[in-house]
DNA sequence: GTCTATACCTTGATAGAC
DNA sequence: GTCTATCAAGGTATAGAC
């Protein structure tokens, strides 16, 4: 795998999750490559092909740091907080997660790009899930919706958190977080 | 004001909500007009024009909303469950709020754009916390948390469950819904 | 006042040089 | 294998016709 190709799909990410999927063109990666427009294609041939790949790409991050959480013997609460730090992270660096930024021109993205966003959700969703309800049962968390519901409002709320605090100074985005979460 | 002006405006909000910002063109209004783009430039010279002036469009029918409410004697659960029917249609149209769709291209707004969708958040976020002081005051609403943080939390979770449950078939949006107001 | 012809630029993408 | 020169299509926007 070329360094090239990491630095593309890296820097498409932020762009993704700065402009948006329609603003951000080859030329804003090869410039700041140092390199043509053209010599982008030759790693990813569409737009839609590099797209995929960046969705690709933060599917396995997610799956390996939900590995470490294992790993390292983390229960449900740490588990739900360190999904929450990624989200602080994000709000820090005033860009949105990759499904939120994506979701909003969902109409505009090509079927692969669409099957692997869905995947992605559907992914975090079941996580989330899972971990509310082994949580539950450990009694580390106490809630009454049902499970299904509260992860994908969890998911929600901090997917559009970000959008919404962007615009807004001054927030304490951190309790907004809590809230959201709000697991007694 | 023109017949040809208002269609404009409606397309162009509708084009937004389903495509995106970045995504939509003046050849997208002007040819289901029948007209060449370049006619759609003479009411609105530049997009960020039309931009600005769709939000604008939006405030004034949201505080005409909030008034009709009012000379109703609508209670504050009332109006809550109102501005929840129109996230409701929104889901069955398959499209996203103004405020969803243009956060997510917030940084490629230009200033006047970006500071009419401020005021329009502001808004809403406002009269959200209003109702949620008063309706608790009344004892219509029982919730522990800070009301600006409920507020905040109630639109972020329409405005992102749009997003996402586009994406996800099969979903109870208004259960959904029913559960991030969860007022009891 | 309303719209068309047209210019000009940026985009994503291809063919071919090194 | 990696990148550059170049292109056609589509974008926003202007000048001017009716």
């Amino acid at each position: 795998m070329s360094v090239t190709r990491e630095k593309i799909i890296e820097l498409g990410e932020n762009l993704i999750r700065s402009k948006g999927y329609n603003a951000f063109s080859y030329q804003d990666i090869s410039t700041e490559l140092g390199i043509k427009n053209a010599a982008v294609h030759y790693y990813f041939p569409t737009k839609e092909n590099l797209g995929t790949s960046i969705v690709k790409t933060n599917i396995q991050r997610f799956e390996e740091m939900v590995e470490n959480m294992h790993s390292h013997g983390f229960n449900e609460r740490q588990q739900l907080d360190t999904f929450v730090k990624i989200y602080l992270k994000s709000h820090r660096e005033q860009k949105l997660c990759i499904i939120g930024s994506l979701a909003s021109d969902f109409n505009t993205l090509n079927e692969t790009t669409r099957t692997e966003l869905k995947r992605m959700t559907e992914i975090i969703l079941k996580w989330l899930t899972d971990i509310l309800v082994t949580g539950k049962e450990k009694k580390l968390f106490v809630f009454d919706e049902e499970p299904q519901s509260k992860a994908f409002i969890i998911l929600s709320g901090m997917v559009a958190s970000l959008q919404v605090s962007r615009m807004m100074d001054k927030m304490d985005y951190k309790n907004v977080c809590q809230t959201i979460i709000s697991l007694k």
